[in-house]
DNA sequence: TAGATTGTTAATCGATTAACAATC
DNA sequence: TAGATTGTTAATCGATTAACAATC
């Protein structure tokens, strides 16, 4: 198996996006300009990253759409269902719970924790929400190994030992926490500065300039 | 002024949010492999970051942190306050809303919108929420030049189509649609998904490697 | 057939990493 | 002074972009 390189990867969801519209509009077949003009790449870009799922299409005509979602699907192993666990039932974290979009990325979060008593056995958005303290239990009984952390900052590497203990193996990390973690365990993070960053450069090199032009 | 590679933006952030832990500890001088080290980053990788905010160190004492953290918000353009607003309070908006942590970026949501008339009027995290209608006219009034897209997929180009028209100059877009506003727009995606491609390849990566040593 | 699109190889570009002299 | 760290130049690596023959 070929590896797909990160850029690659972070564009693929947006190529299914696009074809799940166009499968449901009632297309067929769909090149790979086709599919860049709709989501904003260069040619070149999309036929390169298409061929990293090891898909063949046919010159002139382009790919059949439910062959490539399901390429697309299975490169980035969204073809089948993962259970996860969230831990943190603050703003964020019902914010992921209510967020129907998971279920196209192959994500299901069947249970959440949290440390405040008053949320056990009450449900947020038809998720069950159990104490901090079932997390080791429940994780090898529901056979869950992906790990979403939405605790604040302070208490990100105390659950993500317990994820750990409990036999996690990815988490993905909204807190701008460093974890330290064995290597064996996937750690993405999700860090709303990082790209906050990139779009305050982008605005204040603007301005920089605008003021330039104006003098 | 030199431009600053997008890695090296995304990876300012956390200097700046280690440098900052370390200020309050009372620490007065840091060396770029000591950063580089609490932030998981390779020595070499932190030496360069910080030589393109173009701030100078002394050879075997490092920098001084109240500067080098000075010279991390400007190169970031967080040194003084942009007044943003955001568009849709469900349940990302409201996270959006409540979350504390935009001041030390040098972000202040100001005012939130809302199509929902049950909204309007109230508050939420201290922030008011207006019609939708209001937006054309209350950017301009406030010289808001950021806006915060929150809204579901099938609004998302109506309303960024509004921001344009209030004179919007950067829109943070945490919606999957891609969005078609003139070239002098900003426009940065803020999408989850990228992010969990990421994490289900390299999770499933390793299943199929676990899979493999078991055979 | 004609020609748009694919698959693939080569060229370019830019970021990462290595190397090392300067210096506090 | 000795040596850790800086600033900077060079080498490497990998992604992007270009080029083009194959093909439906």
């Amino acid at each position: 198996m070929q590896t797909i390189s990160s850029p690659t990867l972070r564009r693929l969801p947006s190529y299914l996006r696009t074809l799940r519209v166009l499968q449901e509009q009632g297309e067929t077949h769909v090149s790979a300009p086709q599919i860049a003009a709709l989501t904003g790449q260069e040619a070149i870009v999309a036929r390169k990253d298409l061929a990293s799922t090891a898909i063949v299409g046919k010159p002139r005509v382009g790919f059949e759409i439910p062959a490539l979602i399901k390429a697309i699907e299975g490169a980035l192993g969204w073809d089948n269902v993962t259970d996860a666990f969230l831990v943190g039932v603050g703003n964020l974290g019902r914010a992921l719970l209510a967020y129907e979009g998971f279920a196209a990325y192959g994500l299901k979060i069947v249970a959440a924790f949290d440390a405040n008593p008053d949320l056990h056995g009450s449900d947020f958005a038809d998720t069950p929400i159990f104490p901090l303290e079932k997390l080791v239990d429940l994780t090898p009984r529901l056979r869950v190994h992906l790990g979403i952390l939405a605790v604040p900052p302070t208490a990100a590497q105390m659950v993500a030992d317990k994820m750990v203990k409990a036999g996690i193996t990815g988490i993905w990390n909204f807190t701008p926490t460093l974890l330290s973690v064995p290597e064996s365990i996937i750690v993405q993070r999700e860090d709303m500065s990082v790209s906050l960053s990139e779009l305050s450069y982008k605005i204040s090199s603007q301005i920089a300039l605008e003021k330039k032009e104006t003098a």
